[in-house]
DNA sequence: TTGCCCATGTAACCAGTTACATGATTCA
DNA sequence: TGAATCATGTAACTGGTTACATGGGCAA
């Protein structure tokens, strides 16, 4: 991840954070104190060269990738290796138990989820036009696939929240509907 | 989890590893080297009560839920806590920087999802027989709904994989289509 | 001159994993 | 009697987090 930001631009630890925040993020998470030892780590196995603003040594060390560092990336990228697909979702784990507490907190458990949901698409199509700008101007659509894997997640999720819903008496009366409850933590 | 799976009937260790492995693994796993000491420690607390067989002392410890134990999980279910969205997914890494490889190994790196999503689909489908027969005779259907959320995600995936590659040229000619692949590592 | 954001760094911790070890039971 | 499966247990590790610490630049 470090090394696919920079090839994309990032220029420093701080924008690498950034740029994950702004893309990956739904999928890949990196907390800002494994940044920095990677970088040095990356640098010192060749793969990363640092040009330090000599007037101040705070301001950001500006990477980029080198020979080494683009060829690493490439490599990494076409390797056929496993890629196991790893979800932690308490959510899920307490929709599945459901069944073990009453209907009406059932009910806000999964308006819950739906609203979670609908949180996390709005959060992606919010960053859309950041991905459909990069696809016109530069061609690299792949960021566009991958947010829109994110957002049918979760319509999905929203889909199958409604379904079960509906399938469970439509509305119901015993309960106090979705718009009256407080906003469910997230 | 554990409480969970003893309240579902889960009598030892071996059998919550099972039955974890038949149902929510798809979105929470748990290692073996957990569950022993979290078993002793829920005993510890209190919250289960554990049934030694006299005769022997290797045979799975039978172990159920206290009245407190119960309580627990239902309040744990119930209760209005932070349910942080995880997913971490090398693939979708991969998919997001493929701009940066040749068309060809971007080709084959979304058929190897696509093929992985395929694989999830027939894994949880598999179980389905399970969950139907469970919401048929118990009438518990919540397992029957994260099921589908799983099934529907990875139909999701497929569906824009294939839409990409539309999008892309259609029949890639220059590529080996994806029936002629070996299978791709998952 | 205060407060906020940019930017880097690290110590301490921790949840969860892999790998290994063991023993009982069942069945061919 | 040997292999496979059921069943439990633990040591060692590790990837990753939280929380804290620092310091420069900029704007009100």
């Amino acid at each position: 991840v470090v090394l696919g930001m920079i090839g994309l631009g990032a220029k420093s630890g701080y924008e690498i954070k950034q740029m994950v925040q702004i893309s990956i993020r739904f999928f890949w998470t990196i907390s800002q104190a494994q940044i920095y030892p990677s970088l040095r780590r990356l640098e010192g196995a060749g793969l990363l060269a640092s040009h330090a603003d000599p007037r101040n040594k705070r301001r950001p060390r500006t990477f980029t990738l080198t020979p080494a560092g683009s060829e690493a990336l490439r490599t990494w990228l076409i390797r056929d290796q496993p890629m196991p697909f790893e979800l932690r979702d308490i959510a899920m784990v307490k929709l599945f138990f459901a069944d073990g507490i009453d209907p009406a907190h059932a009910h806000s458990l999964l308006a819950a989820v739906r609203h979670r949901s609908h949180a996390q698409v709005a959060a992606l199509q919010a960053i859309a036009p950041t991905a459909d700008e990069l696809a016109a101007q530069t061609g690299k659509d792949h960021p566009q696939l991958t947010l829109q894997m994110g957002i049918a997640y979760h319509q999905a999720m929203i889909h199958l929240c409604d379904a079960f819903e509906h399938s469970h008496g439509g509305t119901a009366k015993g309960k106090p509907t979705k718009a009256h409850n407080p906003p469910p933590t997230v």
